[in-house]
DNA sequence: CGAAGACTTGATGCCGATCAACAGGGGTGG
DNA sequence: CCACCCCTGTTGATCGGCATCAAGTCTTCG
């Protein structure tokens, strides 16, 4: 298929044909990253943004002591760089965890349109909110949760965001994530994250082997994570008419 | 002034007439709230948005075990409730911390406005990302740094936001939080945000009486707090043409 | 085959939570 | 107008979760 973000788009609302060749013309430039590959550094002056195509990657910042906070990991149809829309250097650095391709789009191309696709900027908008809602879930986690229910939280979230975009139906999943990793997106040491990967493994939630995850009772992982479900109700109803 | 959100605005770009008159339509309604009313509970139904006024607020969440997680805090010219241009329920609650006018914004107006004026739309979307990197920087704090670090980063970014409407000359600032509030800002307990207080205070970096702060080492303060600077360069030279 | 990285497990220590007690103050109702 | 009470702030004592340090295994790749 042609445009990942017509894609994402596309499973939200009936893009018109003007309205999929504009988010199509987006990413008509292609880039190939090998895995561990840096897109862009944190303070790096950038005039384009990015849209993944395929694979996957994360973003993070580095703290003064030296420790890593990974902020997001990104899946194709994800936009990189937004924040680029405003500051002049990035405000995070973006790394490959797999192979990937991505788009590179000017901010000028980004700019016409919206100008021409009133509905597409609402979307932008739109997209960015849910985002946002994700943001603020992993806040309150690292604020206020467990350990285990923070590496719960994570397995859950990257397996729902693979499952968008391949077979729902696979019982198991590729994390696809050094312990060390985990622990920088949840604010922890590898070596704890490893403790509460096996007490999850102990207690009959999880099964592993290698680095491929099976959720063996997905309702107690859930509460263990203290998961909340957002999918409950989309609604679009106010946008603008397509053009 | 008429409008918070063309104040807003107006601090980056020149606004045309149209795009003014278009911010000052949004805001004609007007609320106002009481100290501690709730505008809004996560999971209501809501068909609008608002732009805050006058006042302060926060918004949070409220975690299965109770606990509270504090996500943001709102000033005038915000926007509160974005979320709902997607998700049919509120994802946070929104309380007054202060007496407050909000202005309610029906979402049709609102898809007006993004169709009339694709540089407001863009505007939109450039705020957007400011708070998102504010979230983040919020999200590394949690993550990876102390809990001295930690307040001391929330009275700075509390500082910082007040000053923007206020005269930026005064030495001192009044928090209007509750050290519990604090403490659920930055997943923290109240005890412990007092102790992390009055190490700040027997440090020499900050004064207290009652609840005004005199921030009296601002270079250690913000060394204190692992503090980024992120005001280097704004770079809005892409937007689209106003209308 | 050697080396470097990832994973695993145990021992110990510290940061921040929890429990507890008290002081001040402002609002409310009698 | 006063008494009471709840909320907020303050400080001490103790506890526990997660970090840190350390050592060893397994895997992968040059």
């Amino acid at each position: 298929m042609a445009s990942c973000l017509a894609a994402r788009v596309g499973e939200l609302i009936d893009l018109s044909q003007s309205e999929m060749a504009a988010l199509d013309a987006l990413e008509q430039r292609e880039r190939q990253l090998r895995r561990g590959a840096v897109l862009l550094r944190e303070n790096d002056r950038l005039g384009e943004l990015f849209v993944i195509k395929r694979g996957t990657m994360m973003s993070y910042v580095i703290l003064p002591d030296g420790s890593r906070q990974i902020l997001r990991f990104l899946f194709p149809g994800d936009m990189v760089a937004m924040s680029g829309l405003i500051y002049r250097g990035a405000t995070e650095t973006v790394m490959a965890l797999t192979e990937c391709a991505v788009a590179p789009v000017e901010r000028s191309l980004f700019a016409a349109t919206i100008v021409d696709h009133p509905r597409l900027a609402a979307m932008l908008l739109a997209l960015d909110q849910m985002e946002r809602v994700a943001l603020t879930d992993r806040l309150a986690g690292l604020g206020r949760t467990s350990a285990k229910a923070r590496v719960a939280a994570l397995l859950i979230e990257i397996r729902d965001r693979l499952r968008e975009r391949r077979a729902p139906t696979e019982r198991s999943f590729v994390l696809g994530l050094t312990q060390e990793e985990i622990g920088d997106a949840t604010g922890l040491t590898a070596v704890h994250v490893n403790r509460m990967l096996r007490q999850l493994e102990d207690e009959g939630l999880i099964a592993r082997e290698g680095g491929r995850f099976t959720f063996l009772d997905e309702q107690g992982l859930m509460r263990a994570a203290n998961h909340v479900e957002r999918g409950g109700g989309i609604d679009l109803a106010w946008l603008p008419q397509g053009r």
